[in-house]
DNA sequence: CAATAAATGATTGACGTATATCATTTTGAC
DNA sequence: GTCAAAATGATATACGTCAATCATTTATTG
């Protein structure tokens, strides 16, 4: 049996396919009972609209665009890739992606961006939430018109975006926090390591890795180093002198690079009993520093996961179709040297 | 400027739409020169072929069918309904999943099955492989009909079928390992348990885990239960008598539920300490053992990415696209109670 | 140069939907 | 029962491709 079409609904309503359409696409004009019988005839035969189909009709193209912030460390140039290659897979999908970089942490760059997508015919925006009053409302007033808003790796309130694409920071430091703990099942000394516990992804980091760490293991008092590499080696250095028995560091932000260069300081082969090393985003450096022993473990939020949760999430949303509950929530990745994913290579390469 | 259509490209080629139509589908009967006017053309303009016009037109539909163990534990289950959701979730994309179930490790039963599939006009054909003369003649007879043929969490001889989509088991076993040597810091006496060594998958998983282990850390002598979980109960009840000093147990293969009987047995508040335990796939009752506390981690062969992959790369081998280098080999994935992914809804709930 | 083969052009009807127009029927109000 | 408004039917074109047919032009061979 062949899937039905809008023509053998329009038979088993006893109607014709014009009224079918009516109801279908909701052109009004159509009495109560007709609609009804439609209605039926459409779930009695298990119809759905070819959207392959459709979208030939209309000639549609979904065109989407990223905004992505720029010079903000290596994790965001990973997402910026992923998108990139996205987009290439997506161009036989009649998918369109423009990216577009604005400068990090300037809100008002960013309202002016999403501001000058108004008169563009958009069908979703995806951006990296700034708490703003002008982003805010130039959110709204995309939508407003009828653009699809997401947020990706950082959110705003919940009810000023369709949907909220990222990662569960509780649940990626409560692994970082498990994984500590059977390292040190003996108990040990760990030092937590953060940007800033103003952002909210760190703050909840935090507070997922405290939470499961047993009483025997005892945690440092945390260090904010607002992501800058030479804070962070000089916050490790001092630590590692002054409690030669630490048994483990968790880096909760960014900033890789300094706390690679200081681990790199205490190749002292005496003391084969480094401390356990935990971090986050599997960014080239970092799985450099995995696979030559330097660091342990790495929690990943899975960038390309993450962009193509977004374009799915726009397709559908713009097609008028609701997400399932919960879509969106990433769950962190555990990666050791040994079950690394292979480095992604984005279909063509292009200059 | 809109995408270009074929009629673009026989315009940009000074042909008619008929020769740029045969160039494309390669009917034959075209003048060299006129092919490659053609050719030119195309990745001039960087025309695509609108794939979804395409199988509108041609009417496509792939029939794929899927031949997966029955009555062979947890995981097999957990595949089947992977293929269960798959199905309900690419009924829009003009494919038609079948799921039929062969008896476990009975080979001449999965050659009948294959054997089955001749005369169905299918596109692809997935299975878990037995090694067996017939099922090998089956598979090839089926390849020579054209028809795309996969294997499934178990492989053949690389040159038997068009593609492997599974697990890369080494991996898996060097990733326990890194984690039993995290959790042994200090060494210990860990506890390999497997069905059995002639299984391929079993004897990669097992290596793997003893590459990686320090010499501070002692395996003892690998137990083979052949899955039976009476079996691995006695043996992990057995092992935990004779060395009350044992710190880790990994589990390779299945049989978990005499796993999860002998470890709630020792259910000992004086030995805080009890082995750390890591094991393969995360079935419903592993779920909750983790969640429990009653082991450690588990290691998981995404069967869900599995199936998945399996149909994307049906779908492409059919079309005569080639595959990307080293597609199809899953990564393990690492979970703890923490990082547990959501348990997958499969769209529709029928009956 | 004629006869034949090979290559090309021109055209058509699907595929399932969108969208529009125009004609016809049904309904409701008075 | 008349008339307008509402509802419905009938039909056409388009989207980009596939697959087929038939007519025409060009090349090859003796």
């Amino acid at each position: 049996m062949r899937k039905p079409t809008l023509m053998d609904v329009a038979a088993a309503a006893g109607v014709s396919y014009a009224t079918a359409d009516r109801v279908l696409n909701s052109r009004g004009g159509v009495a109560e009972k007709s609609v009804l019988r439609v209605m039926t005839a459409i779930d009695q035969l298990g119809y759905k609209r070819d959207v392959t189909a459709a979208n030939l009709a209309r000639g549609r193209s979904y065109d989407f665009v990223f905004l992505i912030p720029s010079q903000a460390g290596a994790f965001f140039n990973e997402l910026r890739a992923a998108v990139r290659r996205e987009a290439h897979m997506r161009i036989n999908d009649r998918i369109a992606i423009t990216l577009e970089e604005v400068r990090a942490f300037d809100a008002d760059r960013l309202a002016d961006a999403l501001e000058s997508c108004r008169d563009r015919n958009l069908a979703g925006v995806c951006l990296v939430a700034i708490n703003s009053t002008r982003v805010r409302a130039a959110v709204q007033a995309l939508r407003a018109n009828g653009v699809v808003v997401l947020t990706l790796v950082a959110d705003t309130q919940a009810d000023s975006r369709d949907a909220y694409i990222g990662l569960d920071n509780l649940a990626a430091g409560r692994t970082a926090g498990r994984l500590m703990s059977l390292a040190n099942r003996d108990g040990g000394v760990v030092l937590p390591i953060a940007g800033s516990l103003d952002a909210v992804d760190h703050a909840q980091r935090y507070a997922g890795f405290l939470e499961v760490l047993p009483k025997a293991v005892t945690a440092l008092p945390l260090i904010e180093t607002f992501d800058r590499p030479e804070d962070v080696a000089e916050a490790v250095r001092k630590t590692i002198n002054s409690h030669p028995n630490l048994s483990g560091i968790y880096s909760i932000g960014a900033g890789h690079k300094g706390l690679l260069a200081a681990l790199g300081g205490i190749s002292d082969p005496a003391s084969n009993r480094r401390p356990v090393v935990i971090l986050h985003d599997l960014v080239d450096h970092v799985r450099t520093a995995l696979n030559g022993g330097l660091i342990d473990a790495v929690i990943d939020q899975k960038p390309d996961d993450q962009i193509a949760l977004a374009l799915d999430a726009m397709k559908s949303l713009s097609d008028g179709d609701p997400l399932p509950p919960n879509f969106g929530t990433i769950v962190p990745s555990l990666y050791f040297q040994d079950n690394l994913p292979p480095v992604p290579t984005g279909g063509l390469i292009e200059s």
